[in-house]
DNA sequence: TCGTCATATCATTATCCACTGATACGTTAG
DNA sequence: CTAACGTATCAGTGGATAATGATATGACGA
């Protein structure tokens, strides 16, 4: 077994740092509800504000954050700019993650590592 | 419109939390790690720390804390700790996340809000 | 019974990351 | 052209979270 053969049983560091980054991304309650208001559709950052309850700023800052990553997309319509999923495939990464909750991720519920 | 209806469009703000750590907890390069090792199949903490390179009481704390919330399950076999996922949907939702990575949210290589 | 091995626990420290408030920028209407 | 509206930017502040090293605990073998 060469050391190729050993390399390929594992994942490459990278790739294990862009899947955290991922997951990172989406571990942000703000951003989720972002994320969550987008699942309806098309929407500007004041629809968003209203449906998320955060400041203006900070929703706009969160949505260059997942403009830069690529989840979202954005379209300008004269002073609005409309944000929407990029790929639905968003939206079902968030289903999986939800019915893992649902099913066998339930000790979530009274996590002590991490904040609520 | 009653306030349930309204209610009804918001996803209830614990069930937001509630994606938030179980994405937090995958948002963690070493966690991360330890579940591609058990994507293989059943292995013992010493295995673990092998296919890693993380350190052993590191790795024990990484496990306790996915065994807490559901992610992975143990059966112990005199001296040694066996550990697998818990569902196979968890590897699932790694590989959903592999394929967005793949696809759309190509901009987390870039990322300037995460360190690496 | 004791030493060894495998695993678990925890305090300390260091690093990471989100929000606010003020304000800048671009578009639109009068 | 200017004020108002919608959106974007950013420095400062505060809170969250992971790894290490030492050590405790449980199982096993001689």
């Amino acid at each position: 077994m060469t050391t190729q053969d050993v390399q390929d049983d594992l994942l490459a560091p990278d790739a294990l740092e862009l899947r955290a980054k991922l997951f990172r991304g989406l571990g942000d309650p703000s951003r989720l509800a972002i994320l969550d208001a987008l699942v309806a559709g098309e929407r500007s950052v004041q629809e968003i504000v209203a449906h998320t309850g955060l400041g203006q700023p900070n929703v706009s800052n969160h949505l260059r954050c997942l403009l830069h990553c690529g989840l979202v997309s954005r379209r300008s319509e004269g002073r609005f700019v409309r944000y929407r999923l990029a790929d639905r495939r968003v939206a079902e990464l968030i289903r999986a993650a939800d019915r893992l909750l649902a099913s066998t991720a339930t000790g979530l519920g009274d996590c002590e590592r991490y904040t609520e």
